[in-house]
RNA sequence: GGGGAUGUGGCGGAAUGGCAGACGCAACAGACUCAAAAUCUGUCGAUCGUAGGGUCGUAAGGGUUCAAGUCCCUUCAUCCCCA
């Protein structure tokens, strides 16, 4: 096989792109804009990878088609460049995270360039920069003028021998993955975002969107709405009630989404972590219940939400009060239940729910059935479905929802019950005890409390000169010159926050900053992000479904209503593409010795073969495991065309006529055209490319076997094979376009458009059924309609013998496909 | 544990509820060649049959339908995500 395609071509049509700016966007045609934005990506390792490539390139390919389709297309890329790898890098290595990071930025700008990914470089960004994270700063502002952003307690993982704050997943099952010393859970003040305001409207929105529905389940569900209602219990210890430090009695309020077995309640539960705990706490009990906080203190949210794990917890000493019998009910905590979600409380109703079921076997609670199946079935306990109330006092007899109205309407007046609707979803914690990111502009005063650095002051730099080794405090808080600082209000001594942003903060908003990289007044002009937004075509790895993808929702949102711009979601359609795998079929993974570098591919066939490679060998949203063979598949098909472009004579003459052959070749051509624009728009590249393929063997079988060959119909023919495939073999296709005799770029070309006459033919073949199993095949003239067909099918010699005597009862016709006789 | 997905030849993968296995790889046979590579042509799910042809077949089991890889239920296996 003699390719004369190679990265020698690909660097001569980099170059002219380059130079006649077919990568720019041109704002003069701001009318046919098309947005299309791949997630951008950390700058780790030099190299790009496959996961990369197969994100980029083939994204591009599709941008590219639509180039040619006249859309205006705006393809911009950057660097989501702060992070954790970064700062771990420097710690092992001693090279600071600026310092790698950039030089990461600068090899993968190159390999981008050599991809020959059309990115429009004027708009590129990098997060780490003060020009790009000033303005998260200024958005972090302008939430906490608003409101959305606040300071509470909350955990975080912190290891006692490194001394530090570990990321989740630097947590592995529950040990440091450094040191793997136990992990134990530390509570610090930290900022959150308060997603939970928005979290009905980033429900009802996802109907807005053209997003895959696996997506939109994955954010119902992590948002995870429910109806139910809100009962308050009292509490008392000793005998008497429980007063909170300001002296007012404490109450437990509980969600529940079955309100109808609340007589059925045996005991309470309080989360070992929620406030409430160590109020509730009789002195008696304090020190098995602080005995138990530090136990389940180690034990992962996970775990502690897994239904097979052996149930905890201890007698906090204290009493509920049940709010319609007035009994007195223990008060338990155990970390099932979870701090953070609802209020921290729940009733427990051991009858009618599993977890509550074991965990009162377990510690001989009693267990009291108050719900009987409606039909008499078997309702062995614990039976959590709805059914009848019984032992219910009043209640009993009552279906579960009537239960449930009645019950909440008698709770409803003494104010002891209501409806509430109740989330899953948490506010976002945006804080993080690291170096390596957006430093949060506030500013810990002692006699003014948290105070705002004023927008004036932005950015606050990301000092250079920091400390990395872990020793138990964020590092930007040894730096004595970042962290003292005068309070902008009273214009005493005070420090500035030493946590910074989460990254997912970074690239919540990256694809407005993008279209005006180069604003320094603002983050963005609303005017030309209303213009150039939303992004209407997102690709990117399904891993982000549910965090970033509801994070940059959020932030739109939050965005439009404090009135910077106009439209409620970011990204109007989305794809996420696959995951390529190992030879081995396992995750490509250093330790596993298993990637692969496209490097030395693109050395060796090119950077369009890898890319058409990518396209060809996988279904785009699955991905798969990598395979050798298919690269050569893929040059081998790029040599054929080659040489059939070599073996066209350009001498046009006008010779047009139209024989069996000539038509044959026109539906091949016809039918391409219209499957590779089907299949590509959307993302079906393996399909597309199979297409040409197709027309490449029809093509050759016309130059082979045609009894006259049209000299004009074979070149117009292979010009439309080489214009279907300049998307995915971008560099290849103007080498040829070249070689066919055009001097204007091929992507300045139209994409070729099908013609529905050249489609249809005389004859079609149909399958004939007998009761639904084949029986033979016919060809019938494509005008018949349903009676000509059956009286043809009728009157065939087949037809008898495969009916085997039976009577006729239904003739199904399905027009260009087949009949299925009926027969009994 | 919860959530999301996936399961089709030796392999990657195709199939708006309507002819399962498009396209390609590998394999096998043939042509060209002193030979090999490259290239070209043909065969290529399993099974029975000399053949025409038949039977079975989309992880397993059940169901809906004239018709199921596709829809529904149960089971098994694998992968991804979890603030």
């Amino acid at each position: 096989m003699n390719m004369s395609y190679s990265v020698e071509t690909d660097r001569k049509w980099q170059q002219f792109w380059d130079e006649s700016g077919l990568n720019q966007f041109n704002p003069e045609r701001i009318e046919k804009k098309l947005y299309v934005l791949e997630m951008f990506s950390y700058p780790s390792g030099a190299n790009l990878h496959v996961g990369h490539w197969y994100n980029y390139a083939l994204s591009d390919s599709w941008a590219r088609m639509k180039k040619m389709q006249g859309y205006e297309v705006f393809q911009p890329m950057g660097f989501d460049a702060f992070g954790l790898p970064a700062e771990n890098y420097a710690i092992k290595t001693g090279i600071h995270p600026h310092d790698s990071t950039m030089a990461n930025i600068k090899t993968m700008k190159k390999q981008l360039r050599e991809m020959g990914g059309l990115f429009d470089w004027r708009h590129e960004l990098a997060t780490c920069l003060p020009d790009y994270y000033r303005w998260n700063q200024w958005l972090f502002l302008k939430l906490f003028e608003r409101g959305l952003a606040y300071r509470k307690k909350a955990p975080v993982n912190w290891c006692p021998t490194c001394n530090t704050v570990l990321a989740n997943e630097q947590v592995v099952d529950g040990t440091c993955e450094r040191c793997e010393s136990d992990v134990v859970r530390k509570h610090l003040t930290q900022w959150f975002f308060r997603i939970t305001d928005y979290a009905q409207e980033l429900l009802d929105d996802l109907d807005k969107l053209d997003w895959p529905d696996k997506t939109k389940k994955i954010q119902i569900n992590w948002i995870g709405r429910s109806e139910g209602a809100e009962l308050i219990f009292g509490a008392e210890k000793g005998g008497s009630p429980i007063l909170d430090p300001e002296g007012k009695p404490v109450e437990l309020s509980v969600f529940t989404t079955r309100t109808d077995t609340l007589m059925g309640v045996t005991y309470v539960v309080v989360a070992p972590d929620s406030d409430l705990c160590a109020l509730l706490t009789t002195d008696d009990c304090r020190s098995s219940v602080e005995a138990y906080q530090e136990q389940s203190g180690k034990v992962s949210e996970i775990d502690r939400l897994s239904t097979t794990r052996e149930k905890t917890g201890v007698f906090t000493g204290s009493y509920a009060i049940h709010p319609i019998t007035g009994e007195r009910i223990p008060v338990w905590t155990a970390d099932y239940v979870l701090a953070g979600y609802g209020t921290g409380v729940v009733m427990a109703v051991p009858a009618h729910d599993e977890r509550d079921f074991e965990f009162a076997t377990l510690f001989n609670l009693p267990i009291k059935r108050v719900i009987r199946s409606t039909d008499g079935s078997a309702d062995d306990l614990p039976f959590v479905e709805k059914g009848i109330l019984s032992d219910s006092g009043t209640y009993s007899g009552l279906t579960s929802d009537r239960a449930i109205e009645a019950i909440l309407a008698d709770l409803s007046l003494v104010e002891k019950g209501n409806l509430k609707i109740n989330y899953r979803l948490r506010d976002w914690l945006v804080s993080r005890q690291r170096y390596w990111g957006t430093p949060i502009p506030m500013i810990h005063c002692e006699q003014c409390g948290a105070v705002p650095v004023p927008e004036k002051d932005l950015p606050v730099e990301l000092p250079y000169d920091v400390e990395f080794t872990p020793d138990g405090e964020s590092p930007l808080k040894k730096n004595l010159a970042f962290i003292n600082t005068r309070c902008p209000v009273c214009g005493g001594p005070a420090k500035r926050d030493p946590d910074t942003l989460d990254t997912f903060v970074c690239s919540s908003w990256y694809q407005f900053r993008y279209v005006d990289n180069k604003n320094n007044k603002e983050p963005f002009s609303k005017e030309l992000v209303n213009q150039m937004c939303p992004v209407d075509k997102y690709i990117g790895g399904a891993e982000h479904a549910a965090m970033h993808l509801l994070y940059a929702r959020f932030i739109t949102k939050a965005l439009r209503d404090m009135g910077y711009l106009d439209f409620d979601e970011p990204f109007k359609s989305l794809v996420h593409q696959g995951t390529i795998l190992g030879a081995d079929g396992q995750k490509m993974s250093k330790s596993r010795g298993n990637t692969i570098s496209p490097d030395a591919y693109i050395q060796q066939f090119g950077s369009d073969v890898f890319r058409m490679y990518l396209g060809f060998g996988f279904a785009y949203t699955e991905g798969g495991p990598w395979n050798d063979d298919g690269v050569k598949a893929i040059a081998k098909f790029l040599t054929r065309i080659e040489r059939l472009v070599d073996s066209l004579d350009l001498n046009v003459t006008n010779e047009r006529h139209s024989d069996s052959d000539a038509r044959k070749l026109l539906y091949a051509r016809h039918h391409a055209i219209k499957s590779v624009t089907q299949d590509a728009e959307r993302f079906q590249f393996n399909t597309s490319i199979s297409r040409m393929m197709e027309l490449l063997n029809a093509i050759n079988l016309y130059q082979s076997t045609a009894q006259k060959c049209q000299k004009q119909l074979l070149i117009e023919t292979v010009q439309d094979l080489i214009l279907l495939l300049a998307p995915f073999a971008p560099h290849f296709a103007e080498e040829q376009w070249e070689r066919l005799g055009h001097s204007e770029s091929i992507f300045r070309a139209a994409w070729p458009v099908f013609d529905p006459d050249a489609l249809i033919l005389d004859t079609v073949e149909i399958a004939v059924q007998v009761n639904g199993t084949i029986k033979y095949r016919i060809d019938v003239p494509t005008q018949a309609d349903r009676e000509a067909i059956q009286q043809l099918i009728m009157s065939d010699p087949r037809t008898e013998r495969a009916m085997d005597d039976k009577e006729l009862k239904k003739f199904i016709f399905v027009p260009g496909r087949l009949v299925n006789l009926v027969v009994a």
